[in-house]
DNA sequence: CCAAGTTACGAGTCACGTAAGGATT
DNA sequence: AATCCTTACGTGACTCGTAACTTGG
């Protein structure tokens, strides 16, 4: 046991360079970073160059590009990070401006149909007639990111998690669980599993399955909860409409999952899946809310819904 | 309900003058953090008016120098930002070394001499011989930073709580709490408590105590937890050994508030707190652990403890 | 009046864009 | 051959330091 010294020395990671190697690394491509963050190819380069000789380690492989298991790394703590750089520049400008008269609220296609959001902000309106409320629907990452500068006040997300819930996968942001509900497979009237209980999701490893990641959960994940591979795409839905896709679905297009509460009471067939016990689970996300905000009451509305 | 469209614009909060702004909110004061990070007077100056106007909100008042409300909020989101900073950079960094043959520990007094930190270090060492092992003892910030940066593999760090404990105070760091012990105070053999069986902290809030916080907690720490004023200093101790202290309090100079794990069996008078229900913890912090390095093994030893 | 922060200004650096160069498909 | 990343190089912007200025105790 020796008594201790501090040491500090130069500390060069700059959030810039994170911002660039976080558009390479999700678009897979310097040029196309480049298009998205307003610079050109070159700059883009040099930044990676950068920061890849600051650390000291490769952090992409290059053609194709995509990470290596260093770049992996610094991909999870920077994305945090970057997040948490906007909570806390939404949290400081906030200071300025005044508290709000409006209300916007975030939310991904199936939270903002499932869930108490509805009925929440009538209750809401009711007790704030003069409040100006808007519901911007969105994709999942567009609601986090947005939640988290400010432009949405809070945000509704949802998605597939098993009944004992950990996600909370944003520190910088806090996340509650509102509502949990079962999910089913669409079927089109003919199809052999129609009319069927419950089913369970391995079986329909090998069927057709629709892609419709704006909406419902990505194959990939459903193939991570089912534990067994298969669920390729055989039809692709790139809409964020709840509606079109069930159509979709019922007309055989293929299989989609989707939370009980989104279905139609009448004229669709749907199967429960009772295998694996997955539950839907919409979660509200805000950042810090104001006192007496119009944001801190609709979270008081929204939390002790089951 | 519309639907949405991606919004996403220019980011100029850099790491840099984060840093900086942390500095001079720390040591309150533009020329202490100039020499604390060296740079000029006039340049730390222009970091911080180029905050201000990024985020077009005065964060410090000046002369003398404090936190305005948003620069305290943006203070707290700034030091766990650092910190993950170099979470992340130490993260990366340690793919490219080699499995590392050393482990180094970083550890409050307190933390090294209670907690069951010998005797984990002996089986460890019993179990790998060759194993080189540091123990280095600091400031609890400083043990902080160091495991943030990957300059310690892990740290001990301690501290008063309630005995329902929320304490995960950086998000970025794991901490777990492996040892607890009650609390008592020191003093001298004549003093008219001594011999007590128990005593109510808030009683002593008038009496002279020693302010040593590079030790044990801050005077202003117990303070919140009595919940009355008082607990003013009249005596500084600024070393960071245990021993001195004591001997400092036995021999009249003033009071001070330590776990029992910390006192010498024999020949100190010292009476136990036993209201409020404060209890000392230890935490165990980390980073990312490795799979069987020394410090994942050190983990495992001292986890199962109560 | 002194300590401490701000402003003005010049200099050096650094990062970007242009453009040419490789490499891989 | 086309695409995509890297490298070279010149220029402009940015940030730092010096130094004069200002303000508050």
């Amino acid at each position: 046991m020796v008594s201790c010294t501090s040491i500090s020395d130069a500390y060069p990671v700059e959030a810039q360079l994170l911002r660039t190697f976080v558009a390479v690394a999700r678009l897979g491509s310097f040029s196309g970073a480049a298009v998205e963050l307003g610079y050109t190819q070159a700059a883009i380069s040099q930044q990676i160059a950068a920061l890849e000789s600051d650390l000291k380690v490769p952090l992409l492989n290059r053609r194709p590009v995509s990470t290596t298991e260093a770049g992996a790394r610094l991909l999870e703590h920077a994305e945090e990070l970057l997040l948490r750089l906007d909570v806390a520049r939404a949290d400081v400008t906030r200071m300025t401006q005044p508290p709000a008269a409006a209300l916007v609220v975030g939310a991904t296609p199936l939270a903002a149909g499932s869930s108490g959001l509805a009925l929440a902000l009538s209750a809401l309106r009711r007790r704030r007639p003069r409040l100006d409320v808007t519901v911007q629907v969105g994709a999942r990452a567009n609601v986090l990111t947005s939640v988290a500068r400010g432009e949405f006040d809070v945000g509704l997300t949802d998605g597939l998690t098993a009944p004992g819930d950990p996600l909370s996968e944003f520190s910088s942001l806090t996340a509650v669980g509102i509502s949990q509900a079962g999910v089913a497979i669409v079927l089109s009237c003919d199809h052999p599993l129609a009319g069927r209980a419950g089913l369970r999701l391995s079986d329909l490893a090998d069927a057709r399955w629709i892609e419709a990641s704006d909406v419902t959960s990505p194959l990939s994940e459903i193939r991570r909860l089912a534990g067994v591979d298969g669920f390729r795409p055989a039809f692709r839905y790139d809409g964020s409409d709840t509606m079109s896709l069930i159509r979709l679905a019922a007309a055989g297009h293929g299989l989609t999952l989707l939370p009980e509460t989104a279905l139609p009471p009448t004229g669709i067939s749907a199967v429960r899946v009772t295998s694996p016990r997955v539950v839907h689970r919409v979660d509200f996300v805000h950042g810090s809310l104001r006192e007496g905000s119009p944001a801190a009451e609709l979270a008081a509305l929204l939390a002790p819904r089951g």
